[in-house]
Parts: C-alpha cells; structure tokens; sequence
DNA sequence: CACCATGTTCCTTG
DNA sequence: CCAAGGAACATGGT
C-alpha cells in the first residue's frame, strides 16, 4: 500500500506504539525480505535493542534501534513493497498467512507481512542513500526540479517515478499530479518549460500533502480484518461505494468521465505500468486558469 | 485461462 | 560508460 502519503500516516500511527518497546525476539519467516542481511545477522543485531525513533525517507521506514548496553545505535530499514503491512497485534493472535518477519515486544508483536514478499526489512541501508529530495522539504526546489529535467529524454510520467529524481512519488500519485497539473503524461520532461514544470512541482506537493492529510482522518486498525485497514490510498476505504473516487481524480478511472470536463479518461501503459490522463484537460501548452 | 495490481532491481539492447 | 525497455520477483483478485 506504499507511496509516500500511505507510509507517512503508517509511521505517524506506529511511532507511539514502538517507541521505547524492547525487541525479545526475533521470527524471520520469509528470508527473501531481509535481503542482502541474513536471518542470523538481523536477528544478532535486533535482540535486546529498543525503539527509539521511528521515522520516513521517501517510502522507505526508518527505525533507529538502540541495542543494550552502549553500542551505538543501529537503523533498520522497511519498506512495503506492493502489498507490505506492519502493525502491532496481540502476541496470542495466529501469526497472519504471509507473516514474513514477526518482533516480539512482549504482549504485542510487532509483525510485517507482505503477500508478494516484494517488501524489505533490513539493515542494508544503501537504498536510501540514494534517495532525491523530500516532495514536502524545503530542499525540494522548483529551480532544482527543472534543472533535473532539462536533459530527461524519458517521459515525464517515467520520470515522476524515478526515486533520485523525487523521492515517494508512485504511480498512482504521478498520475494525479500531472493532471493536476494539466500536463500530457507522454511529455518528454525536457520539452516542459519553467512554468510547467513550477506548475508540476506545485501539484507534486498538493497532492501529496492532501493524501497525507485524507489518510489521517481515516479510522485505522492495522491489525486488518475490516475494510479500514490502513489501505486508505485506494479501493479499501469507505463503505465500499467509493469514498474514494472523489479523492482520486485519474488513477483507475479509465472510461469514467473526467472530474473537470467531463470527458472519458484514457489509460495507457508507459514502461509496463498504467497511466491514466484526461486527453481534453492535459493537452499541450495548457494554460490552467484554476478556475473549472 | 486471461489480465490486472500501490515497487524495485537486474539484465539486455542500443 | 549511459539510457531505456523488459523481465523477474510472488501472490491474489476479477
């Protein structure tokens, strides 16, 4: 369920539960996810260490880890992949089908579970490293952005989903912040000029702040059995007649009409993944007035 | 059976 | 060496 907004709330809503809460041990189901570190390895170095902050880069989570004693502190790294969760559940609970890695802190585990295992939980913290600028932080600059672009012979939309580009934008979201942008996904980035791209750049950070802003008023149990399980970014929330429809402008609208001008929005598929746009409201060199 | 899915990484091709 | 495209990863939903 990850692109920025999604693991923005998921780390509000976890930072409480963790924070100073002592790993007794540690359950590696699924190896694949620890990749490159090893079960032994995670395990040496997570046993006995407390949470003491749990933070975001892009849609990676951060939990820095003091182990006992006075070694120094350690980072361990998550990310959710297509389909990751992590919540606390009762320790009694039945461990769910696709637990992959399962933290004892006492009366609670602490448990991610990833049903395609495309998801991470290590301490290989190169990923990250690599990572462009924060969409809501002051080191992400419209003048930078451009500069970025200006020599990008990829698509835009492409180029939305490069993580060193920005980091957090995914594909649901880089569909919605060209259309809200008025700008056509098949855009080569170097062909926008600086007004697009400001334009862009601010609709980048709209769209994310309002998601971020939407999934924190959702009602979350992550514990996950009912329809409000944390997937608030698309399709779970709600009473199932679409409460999300009117947040999600494009994305998986295919064939329905545009918000704005009421014409049918188009998908088409750009590197493997869909893209979907409105043709009327994202043509060429349009001047959005912010007025329909 | 077919095709679709919120992401990243590796391999091939140019 | 770099850029771009595709496949792979793995499972489930429609």
């Amino acid at each position: 369920m990850p692109e920025l907004p999604e693991v923005e709330v998921l780390v509000r809503h976890l930072r409480p539960q963790l924070r100073n809460k002592i790993i007794r041990a540690v359950q590696v189901k699924r190896p694949r996810v620890l990749r490159p570190t090893s079960p032994q390895r995670l395990q040496r170095a997570l046993r006995g260490s407390k949470f003491i902050a749990v933070s975001r880069r892009g849609k990676y989570l951060l939990f820095q880890l003091q182990p006992p004693g006075k070694a120094a502190p350690r980072l361990l790294v998550g990310h959710l992949g297509m389909t990751g969760r992590m919540y606390l559940a009762p320790s009694q609970n039945p461990l769910p089908k696709h637990a992959a890695v399962v933290l004892s802190l006492g009366s609670d585990n602490f448990i991610f579970e990833d049903t395609r295992y495309f998801g991470r939980f290590t301490l290989d913290v190169r990923a990250i490293q690599k990572l462009g600028p924060e969409p809501l932080s002051e080191e992400f600059s419209a003048e930078d952005f451009a500069q970025a672009l200006k020599r990008c012979e990829q698509s835009i939309k492409i180029k939305l989903l490069d993580q060193s580009l920005v980091a957090g934008i995914g594909n649901i979201y880089a569909s919605e912040a060209l259309f809200r942008a008025g700008i056509g996904p098949r855009t080569k980035a170097r062909r926008l000029n600086f007004e697009q791209v400001q334009q862009l750049w601010g609709a980048i950070r709209e769209v994310i702040a309002e998601a971020i802003r939407f999934g924190s008023t959702v009602p979350l149990s992550y514990a996950g059995t009912g329809w409000e399980d944390g997937l608030f970014y698309f399709g779970s929330v709600g009473d199932g007649r679409g409460f999300y429809q009117e947040r999600l402008q494009v994305y998986d609208r295919a064939n329905l009409p545009c918000v704005v001008c009421g014409n049918g929005i188009k998908r088409f598929v750009q590197a493997g993944r869909s893209t979907f746009y409105c043709p009327h409201c994202q043509r060429r060199k349009t001047a959005k007035t912010g007025l329909d």
